[in-house]
DNA sequence: GGAATATGAGTGGTCAGACCACTTTCAAAA
DNA sequence: TTTTGAAAGTGGTCTGACCACTCATATTCC
């Protein structure tokens, strides 16, 4: 093994930083110069760090304002990874079968809780589906995985949803309005296997829909 | 938006210099400074888009050697989220919960599947526990997760195995036997209800016998 | 001749300093 | 008061210089 990299620390420094500081997504982070000095590394080390975190979206930078914590929602990630990794048939099935798995938990939880089953939001996405205000299918899924309550299951769900390419995100169409009336219905009455089935369901059509097919699950 | 970030263009570039090359995994690619040469920018320009590149797990560098192009399986992107994702929820909850998941889910299309559920491996742990092999805990579960056959739902367990605390590395005691047995016949019969409720009691006793103690870095 | 050793070229790792392009701020000028 | 513009601070890039390390080669030694 050779010396460890010192950027890679510096990742960790600035990681730490951000907690003790409590600095918050939207928050501005030190300068580069400013790190460079308090970390005692030079500028260009500090900036392949930085660069490092910019790739995969955890910071934003703009010229002449500074450095920021970003959400950890929009990653140029997807656009690079997604020219290197998903390429491979297996790593793509891989993302859509694990995010099946933090969904179907996510349902399980929700229909286990006479509470988060009976919530307006339900009846809400039903109204929404009749007036013909078309939400995108992640949206759908992510209101399932927030009222899920696990905040970590929800942030990894939000990583492989943002690896989960085009379709994911597109707004639904009329054909599929049937499936999730039937999985809505099925949480509302508490009904784990039926909520299930139907995402399965759901999830598997459009899959398939979309030309990506594969071996089902 | 400002002007266009040269090392993204660099990454780019790098990605069809390898497909133009046909550079497979395990090859060099060339040095940092052949590289500003022809791309005519600076060497620490390349540097910034390689370190992105390297943080990502797509490429591997050697000092004195070079840089290879890696298997861009084993990416290393959980990881390096993970110690900014786990950073306000350090809740441990959430990690046993989550763990949980994915170790459900396994198991679920381990009975689902002839194949695996008859594999030598289960009925090799009966014999090693029989033997007084008291392997750990984490070893039990990973050949599961492993024999899942979802690489990345692994990749996803191992971190969060990291993060599960002592316990959960320590070697099983003889009180925990029974239950490992129950988990390991459930599998060899396929009954998929009978090995997740195994593996739920199991998990739930854990937790309440070691109580609570953690240790994070 | 064969084996141990020294050398040098090539590579990534790091640093310091210099510009550039850009944004914000605020004091001076209108 | 409003407008203007200079200054300070920021990220973006380049250059050149070392360092630490690897490897192939040449050299030396036995």
């Amino acid at each position: 093994m050779n010396q460890p990299k010192r950027y890679l620390d510096i990742v960790l420094d600035i990681r730490k930083m951000i907690s003790q500081e409590n600095i918050r997504p939207g928050d501005r982070i030190p300068s580069e110069r400013e790190l460079a000095e308090t970390l005692k590394v030079g500028r260009s080390t500090i900036r392949e760090a930085l660069r490092s975190l910019e790739l995969l979206g955890l910071i934003e930078t703009r010229r002449g304002e500074g450095t920021f914590l970003s959400d950890y929602r929009n990653h140029r990630l997807v656009e690079v990874l997604s020219t290197f990794i998903l390429q491979d048939n297996q790593s793509q099935k891989d993302v859509w079968e694990t995010r099946l798995i933090h969904e179907i938990s996510a349902i399980r939880t929700i229909c286990g809780d006479a509470n988060s089953s009976r919530l307006p939001v339900w009846t809400g996405f039903s109204k929404r589906i009749d007036e013909g205000d078309f939400f995108s299918r992640e949206d759908f899924v992510r209101e399932i995985m927030v009222l899920s309550g696990n905040r970590l299951s929800l942030k990894i769900w939000l990583l492989l949803a943002q690896y989960s390419g085009n379709p994911y995100k597109e707004r639904i169409i009329i054909e599929e309005t049937a499936m999730l009336e039937n999985i809505l219905a099925a949480i509302r009455q508490q009904d784990t296997e039926k909520a299930t089935e139907g995402l399965k369901t759901w999830i598997a059509w459009l899959q398939k829909e979309t030309g990506k097919d594969d071996d089902d699950s």
